[in-house]
DNA sequence: TATAAAGGTGAATCCGCAC
DNA sequence: AGTGCGGATTCACCTTTAT
């Protein structure tokens, strides 16, 4: 099989996954859904509405169904990586505990966990908890001694000369003209990635001419600036 | 049994807990080993060594064997803990995720993770990773839907009238005169929690008068700034 | 005494090749 | 796989010493 460049295959991930060969991705973004239940829909809640929902466990069935989902993905995504690979998971307390510890267990080899802190979160309306003002990014090789891609002077260069740190300080939702709106302009998909955090994430970890794979293809963020960075791209 | 309080119980904490009285602590701080599993030595540019965390208690034979020792002083914690108790965890990427999973498993409930932002990291010397500048915290309560104790008033007076996020700015050790150190002037104890961490997590978390636990009891910050803020204490 | 310069150091999974 | 070595690599804060 000749791999689809620069395009958005439809389907499920793990089962695309398994009709590619092995060992040609050099690069995964990975943006998994919160909840199994709400999978298929059109779009998935963004942190408000997890918060909202009390039961956000209860309608996800069990943590045994997510750890399931995780593990085949994730397992999938280690196939298709090459050896000099790596990946990028993000995720929040609901749910990046359990990716973690998955990719562990899978033998991935974690390199940094990195904090996108955001600079204009959501308040906690009813004041019963910390304002939620970050997410979690977790960085992987395939192993341990593992061989990787890391462009320190880049990482440099957009952090005024001194080396860039896990806290990355962002905005915290695209905005205007970067959020991609549908026929009636509402946004279209709530949980739209800004383009400044697949900027670092994709500058730092691969090289032009690379292949960039985002297994949770959502509104296109990851293909964008792969483009604008001379990777090439494939979103499913 | 009558609760020792603010003094120090020697021993394994599994042990000593199962001796405690159930239901019956008001907050807990772990700040567990983390597993760090140090390979090699590592030098600065100029060549000096970095006098690396080695002690024999931060020893693991694998994941397993780690999470089998989380899973039973977290699953000792909760007995001890009243309902309306909440507890505090703290680690680095090597263990939070399998901490976490963990303590979803057990049934705690997370109410946030947060995130403490180091102002003076350890530098990368290699240049090959982000410099790790941050550690994570867990904040649960026993279960889903129990009450708990949140200073939601006293969190905004601490952040400039303004709601406190996840993600707080503090210094990154305990240094000058807040140091603790044996007789020969060498750090007492390797990995030292600032008071300021401390300060937010009693503050946020208990009550005056509350009884607080730390099972990791090491260098005795909980100590100090739960007297200090008038909550018992109990260090293991 | 005040200011400046120099030195020390921290929970870190920190290289890559040849032999 | 274990060892040796060439070469590229560092940030913020605190303490001590020097001017």
């Amino acid at each position: 099989m000749i791999l689809p460049l620069n395009q958005i295959i439809e389907g499920d991930c793990i089962e695309v996954l398994s009709g590619f060969p092995e060992k040609t991705i050099d690069l995964i973004f990975a943006d998994p859904p919160y909840n199994l239940q709400l999978q298929n829909e059109l779009h998935r809640p963004n942190m408000t509405k997890v918060d909202a929902v009390d039961d956000y466990w209860d309608q996800f069935g069990s943590f045994q169904e997510y750890d399931e989902f995780t593990r085949k993905w994730l397992t999938a995504c280690k196939r298709v990586l090459k050896p000099t690979g790596t990946i990028w998971v993000i995720g929040s307390y609901h749910n990046i505990f359990r990716v973690g510890t998955i990719m562990q267990d899978l033998g991935y080899w974690i390199l940094n966990d990195v904090i996108w802190v955001k600079t204009n979160p959501m308040p906690n309306w009813l004041g019963v908890r910390f304002t939620n003002a970050h997410e979690t990014l977790i960085w992987a090789s395939i192993g341990k001694g593992a061989k990787y891609t890391f462009n320190h002077q880049a990482m440099k260069g957009l952090n005024d000369g001194k080396q860039m740190r896990s806290d990355w300080w962002l905005l915290s939702l695209a905005t205007g003209a970067e959020r991609v709106k549908d026929e009636n302009g509402y946004k279209a998909h709530s949980t739209q990635k800004p383009e400044a955090l697949l900027y670092r994430v994709i500058l730092s970890s691969s090289n032009p001419g690379d292949i960039v794979l985002d297994p949770f293809f959502g509104s296109g963020t990851t293909g964008v600036v792969a483009r604008r960075l001379h990777r090439h791209w494939i979103g499913i």
